[in-house]
DNA sequence: GTCTATAGTCGGATAGAC
DNA sequence: GTCTATCCGACTATAGAC
């Protein structure tokens, strides 16, 4: 029993922080809040995660995790479709829109989870000290696989810039969706990424996003 | 002389306030680092400004006059030519190249004002109270003209989704080199965005644009 | 494991001398 | 206009009772 309350207390904790951090910043957040939040005492946040910082890095953490195992499933795919020798070029199209598609859900719809989604924004544009972390864990390889779909499909190397840079604009296609939501929201007069809006979006970065392959494209014209 | 002093202690101030809050953020500045950083005394904060709120407004509105400033020239030529009514495609997609690749400068290069960039990115993200008059003064106009263009080169009405859709697309590409800067670093292996590395960004963001226009262009294919 | 109480620090803002 | 000194509140972290 004594167990079970543990674990009920670091992790309503830990899941509050979430909401937290994604709110307010690791600055602007308060261990005051985060604890009135979960509920909990102050108290628990020394005991539980060492700080403040313990208890960010403890969330940064979650968040790996999270994310890696919600992509395994289509990272593995992509990797064995890549290991086959006789792969076409309309398969690796079809795995990368299948791929872009999800990263849009993920990223944009409220369902999922817009928390994860804002601490790991917000850790790209101010890389904090658990950026290494962040990116030798989950940035590096979700783009380096993204980079060796790419490189296939303009008949490129994985390793070359070409391929880096163009995977880096189809990423910027539906990625300026969330840090410039605000933006968007008032130009398209939308109040919020509602399915309508996501499928719109959808449609218009699928349609990009082929068409920045085939002008890439290095053989074949 | 007197008058000569104020503005000096004022002015400088401000400039350090960019710095620092472009650095560290509203909430991780400190009012000591602020004074520290421009070699005022702290009083000079609530003297000039009222308050560190204050001087976070009026670091603000120096951004928007200056950033204006720089773009007035072109936003006229732009906006001059969309009311010619012999406006070619041609010269069209030039306006927009140049409008991007002076983007591209303004927002990557180190020479220009990053601080600047840097304050403009991290109110994107979590918008505070001043964000409507960035969106009022700066952004909506410059999204709007940048939307005319893409209207006409995609042959559809300025105001229609599709365009503004697209124009956020068409801004997606670059920006991302910015928003996700640490992380394209350190994929392609490079330092810093050097004078190459801004070229073959450039290169790479244009013909993805005309690719993007060709893709979406309603009329002729 | 969880609580209260509090230590110790640093934050922004002010009062008042010069 | 500029300085020093200081207030007061909020912060994180800890000590120690239970």
């Amino acid at each position: 029993m004594s167990d079970k309350k543990t674990k009920a207390t670091a992790s309503r904790l830990l899941e509050a922080a979430i909401e937290v951090f994604a709110k307010y910043g690791f600055d602007g957040a308060s261990t005051r809040m985060l604890v009135n939040e979960a509920g909990v005492n102050i108290s628990a946040i020394p005991y539980y995660f060492g700080s403040k910082e313990g208890l960010y890095e403890a969330v940064i953490e979650h968040i790996i995790t999270t994310v890696l195992a919600r992509q395994e499933e289509k990272s593995k795919e992509i990797f064995q479709a890549l290991n086959k020798t006789d792969l076409t070029k309309g398969q690796a199209r079809a795995l990368l829109h299948d791929f872009v598609t999800s990263f849009i859900d993920i990223l944009l719809s409220q369902r999922t989870s817009p928390s994860m989604v804002e601490i790991m924004i917000r850790e790209q544009i101010h890389p904090s000290s658990v950026f290494d972390r962040f990116y030798d864990e989950m940035l590096k390889p979700t783009h380096e696989i993204l980079t060796h779909l790419t490189a296939f499909l303009i008949g490129r190397k994985p390793e070359c810039e070409e391929a880096i840079l163009c995977t880096h604009t189809i990423l910027g296609q539906f990625v300026i969706f969330k840090t410039h939501q605000e933006l968007m929201l008032r130009r398209a007069g939308w109040q919020q990424y509602g399915l309508r809006e996501m499928d719109a979006i959808k449609m218009m970065v699928l349609r990009n996003v082929d068409a920045i392959l085939d002008a890439n494209r290095k053989n074949e014209p």
